[in-house]
DNA sequence: GTCTATAACTTGATAGAC
DNA sequence: GTCTATCAAGTTATAGAC
C-alpha cells in the first residue's frame, strides 16, 4: 500500500547497466513476477499457490511477501505487463510502416504482431489472456481500464483502414473489432507451430476478415499483392 | 463408480411424466448439476467449492457424495452436458432447414444456434466455456473426444457451404472453423442484450466471415438477400 | 438419501529471529 | 532481504448414525 508503483514494464534486474548487453537472469521480484507470470499461465490463477511460486524461485513464501502485499497484487502487475507488452508489440510494428501503407499491410502487420506477442515465448501475454476470467472480480474491474486502452487502439486502426480501402459500410466496426481479437486471443488454445507457423495465421486471418469466404468476382483493387 | 452412466442430458426430475407440461423445480442429482453449472459459469471451477453448491441446494457435503464421487465427477458431466446442448440446438436448427437452402442461410442458421445456446439462459453452455481452461489436465484431456465431435460437425458444415456457394479455395477451412468458433465464444465475455441482440450478431458474424469487410464490386451471387 | 462430525490437507498471510 | 514457524480458515473426502 506504501509502495509506490514503479514503471515496472521493461525495468531491468538490478545492477544492469544499460550497456550490458547479456541478459542476466531476473531476480528478487522481477523473477518472483517471471515465475508467477509462467506458472499462472500454465496452472492457471487459484490452483497456482504461493507455496509454488516461491519454490520455483529458490525462496519461500516469506520472502514474496517482502516484495509483494499479497497474491491479488502479484496478478495484478502480471496482467498489466501482459496488455502493455501485447499494445507495445503492436503499435511498434504499424509504427514503422510506410504511413502510405494500405489497409491490407496495416491490418496484417498489426495481426502478426498481436499473434506473435501472444504465442511466441509470452508468459505476460500469454497468461492475461488465459486467467484474466479467473481471477476475483474487483481485480478485473480495475484491469478493465488497461485493456479498454488497447481495444480503443484497434477500434482506430480498424476505421483508418475502413476509410483507407472503402470498407463495406454495413459492416459493424465494433463488432468486428470483438469478433477479431476474440479469433486472435483464441488462438492460444489450439495454436501448435507444426500445424501452421504464425505467419500463416495472420495471412489467413487478415485476408478472411478483409475479403471473407466466398469467391470475389473479378476486382480492380484486389489480388495484386500476394506475399 | 458402479453407477451407470444414464442418458442424464435431457433427464427430466423424477416423477414427472411427459405429459405433465409444467416444468417442475429439480431435486437431488439434477438439482446438484443445475446449481454447479450456474456456480461453475459464475464463479469459476476452483472458486466454487462442495459446500458452496451444497448450500446453494440446501443441503450439505455429504449428500452430493452419495450423488457423485468427487468434484471432478460434477465438472466432467457439466463439460459434457455442455457440449452436447449446443451441439444438438446446432444440428437441430440446421436440419429443419429446406434441404436446397444456400450457404448463407446455413451458416447463419448454424452460427445464430451456437450463439443462442451459448448466451440465452444457458449454464451448462456458458460454464462449459468458461471453465474448459479451468480444469485438471486429466479431465480436459478426456472430454477433448466430445469437443472433438462438435468441431467435426463444423467442419463437414463448412465443407458443405463451400461445395454449395465456391468458397475462394485458398481459404483454410480448418483455420477458418477454430477462427470463426473462438469468435463465437468470445461473445460470452462482452455480450449484452442491450448493446447488440443475438440476430444482430449472428447476421453480422456471417456477412463478414463471406463477404469480408471490403466491399464487393457489383455480384452477380450476391445482395440480393436482405431479411 | 440426508445428516453430523471429522480427518487430512492446502491455502494466504503474519511475526519475529537472523 | 530471507528465513522458520505458525495461525486461522478453507478445501475435498470419509465414516457412520438416523
Amino acid at each position: 500500500m506504501v509502495k509506490k508503483q514503479l514503471s515496472s514494464q521493461a525495468r531491468l534486474p538490478r545492477g544492469t547497466s544499460a550497456k550490458s548487453a547479456a541478459p542476466e537472469p531476473a531476480e528478487g521480484r522481477q523473477l518472483i513476477l517471471d515465475t508467477a507470470a509462467r506458472l499462472f499461465r500454465e496452472e492457471g490463477y487459484a490452483t497456482t499457490s504461493l507455496r509454488n511460486i516461491a519454490a520455483e524461485c529458490g525462496v519461500t513464501t516469506g520472502s514474496i511477501y517482502h516484495h509483494f502485499g499479497s497474491k491479488e497484487e502479484i496478478v495484478t502487475e502480471v496482467l498489466r505487463i501482459g496488455v502493455v507488452r501485447v499494445s507495445e508489440e503492436v503499435r511498434r510494428s504499424v509504427m514503422a510502416l510506410d504511413p502510405a501503407s494500405d489497409a491490407r499491410t496495416i491490418l496484417h502487420t498489426a495481426v502478426q504482431a498481436h499473434l506473435r506477442a501472444l504465442l511466441e515465448l509470452q508468459d505476460y501475454t500469454s497468461a492475461n489472456v488465459r486467467i484474466f476470467g479467473q481471477v476475483p472480480l474487483s481485480i478485473r474491474e480495475k484491469h478493465i481500464i488497461v485493456r479498454d486502452s488497447y481495444e480503443t487502439y484497434w477500434h482506430k486502426l480498424l476505421q483508418r483502414c475502413a476509410e483507407q480501402a472503402g470498407f463495406n459500410p454495413e459492416r459493424d466496426l465494433r463488432l468486428t473489432r470483438l469478433f477479431l481479437i476474440n479469433a486472435l486471443n483464441g488462438s492460444l488454445e489450439w495454436y501448435r507451430p507444426d500445424i501452421a507457423s504464425i505467419q500463416q495465421l495472420a495471412h489467413e486471418l487478415t485476408e478472411l476478415f478483409l475479403d471473407g469466404l466466398t469467391r470475389r468476382p473479378r476486382s480492380e483493387t484486389n489480388s495484386s499483392k500476394r506475399k
